[in-house]
DNA sequence: CAGACTTCTGCAATCGCTTTCAGACTTCGG
DNA sequence: CCGAAGTCTGAAAGCGATTGCAGAAGTCTG
């Protein structure tokens, strides 16, 4: 049997109210009074049933993070950032993935928006109506996704990827390629303008490798037809692709960055683990877990008052071994 | 405000106990009477609050799940098996990440302890004795661990060790090397020890090269060691530390598998992508985190009437690039 | 057709906690 | 020394569900 409140207050012979309010409103209750609660408290081990206090204060003191896949390296850095804060501020935190399914998606976004404060939702391809739909019902946060006025931390796509336009252009390159992400997703329709307008200023020339998968094997597909373009440097929609890009240039003879230069987007573990080790424009992924879970609770305290909803992280490009001096040919 | 058990029973004309029994016991109500509720609870939206239903029950339809380390790509898949099973049962899944801190998991158990049916635990070192005064309170299941008579999934790494070793003695090799992981996990023991007994079967030399830490650094650290030792092969104690070992080997001018033959444990995503792919011992990681579900969920309905209590899953050898016919020197 | 069963439904208690309200006791000014 | 104000504490209501118990209606048997 677990103790309850009643366990303590008969301990620390007070009564239930007592208790309660020594534990979450002291000042309240005579420092005296306070101190014997607490005592019989710690000696009991008694823990507060936050089911029975939810049920009270409307409170849970859980938080809801949808993924669409936890195998893309870039969210378990997300979600250990929201982790991480979340229980700072005494939060748990319920974790759901949805294998990148839509329809699975929303079901847990129901089953999970009845038992959380507050949601925490990376959905780059949820159907927009559907996430109006749940923005009236439910607190929620969108992370790398700018949707109407749902609040979102987002990175700064356009100032990482202008600076990897420049770094190219300084190398020498004048043709660039973009590896894209699936169509639907905003950050890939983000960085692609990012990039469109990066390359225009420079005068660069972009020729564009339609969609592809986020995966490893995306980046795969993608090779023969940069390679087919005959531009001298390329920049993927993510690591995972442009790890992929690397693998199957070299396999095809190509030098990295020799004959070619490769850029990714997002800065995993593994990108620093490649050979050649990868030039990325660098997202501070953990702290947008973290600035997603300090935006929400900061929603939770004042519905409409805060002034921004919208936080924005500043992105570093990291210039590693994939690019160099353009080939002269 | 969200609709409640009463709204339904209004809405249906019923009370509220006839609602609830239409619900969670059908055909204890009439089939008219049911329909008109179940409608009812349709037109409402209307899902019950799990708070208050586990209030009663005792049962929260909740799991808990705490890893070491998201960023490690072993859990990741883990997690997704869990989710994924944990679903199915209706089950959500509250996620903790230690941050390989074992101090923060004894806070993290504690607290999640109270919201959860049961607890799946991967805890390669956390103290023996806390594990046992949290089985004693909990229900729990363990990972990647054996302890006295707590209930666990493992992996047989013994058969997938045999495997490799039997693999590279048909490649000629007569001297392996193991790279270790950290000293006090118990997966680490139990592969040194599967190793030890495999290559005496086998006639081999095992040269051990100490502990490093489980990441990318640790491979990288033992490289030297390994190459100074002048074995043709290595094991390391997981495939992060093998890329790891595989960077560095090529930074030092060896050639794999040419000159050294290197394997890993676990079968990450990343294994199949380096160069050369990674020969590794392939752990099915998404079937043991629901195989821990399964396990969880069965000690939940019968609490002393498991019979077997550990499920060990097979572990299979995945040859590819990085394993080749022993150097003749 | 009365009495015994079924079958179905509603009342009310309850889970563990918070919170309003009011009472008990101090303290203090007049 | 009395009344008002202030400080603490406890009794009780209630959050949203489940469930034991009992009554109402219907069915069956002799």
């Amino acid at each position: 049997m677990r103790t309850t409140i009643r366990d303590v207050a008969r301990e620390a012979g007070v009564s239930p109210s007592t208790v309660s309010r020594a534990l979450s409103m002291p000042g309240l209750v005579n420092s005296v009074t306070r101190e014997r609660v607490l005592r019989a408290a710690q000696r009991l081990g008694y823990e507060p049933n936050r089911a029975a206090r939810g049920l009270i204060t409307g409170r849970t003191g859980n938080l809801g993070l949808i993924v669409p896949d936890l195998a893309n390296p870039f969210f378990p850095s997300l979600v250990k950032g929201v982790q991480a804060r979340a229980r700072e501020a005494d939060y748990a935190v319920f974790l759901a993935d949805s294998d990148e399914d839509p329809a699975a998606e929303s079901d847990l976004v129901r089953v999970l928006a009845k038992q959380v404060d507050g949601l925490i939702l990376c959905s780059p391809r949820g159907r927009e109506e559907d996430i109006l739909t749940l923005a009236a019902t439910t607190t929620l946060v969108m992370v790398n996704r700018r949707f109407g006025r749902v609040p979102s931390v987002v990175f700064d796509n356009s100032d990482g990827i202008r600076q990897a336009v420049a770094h190219l252009a300084a190398l020498g390159h004048h043709r660039v390629a973009w590896v894209g992400g699936p169509r639907t997703s905003w950050s890939n329709r983000d960085r692609i303008r990012a990039l469109r307008s990066a390359t225009d200023a420079a005068g660069m020339d972009l020729y564009v490798a339609g969609h592809f998968p986020p995966q490893f094997e995306g980046g795969i597909a993608a090779a023969d037809l940069i390679i087919a373009s005959g531009v001298t440097s390329v920049v993927a929609y993510n690591d995972v692709m442009a790890l992929g890009l690397l693998g199957r240039l070299r396999d095809r003879g190509l030098r990295v960055p020799q004959d070619i230069s490769v850029i990714g987007i997002d800065d995993i573990q593994m990108s620093s683990m490649s050979s050649p080790t990868l030039t990325t424009v660098s997202l501070t992924k953990a702290q947008a877990g973290r600035a997603a879970v300090d935006l929400l609770l900061s929603l939770l305290e004042q519905p409409d008052g805060v002034r921004k909803p919208r936080r924005e992280l500043p992105t570093q490009l990291l210039v590693r071994a994939s690019t160099g001096v353009a080939p002269t040919d």
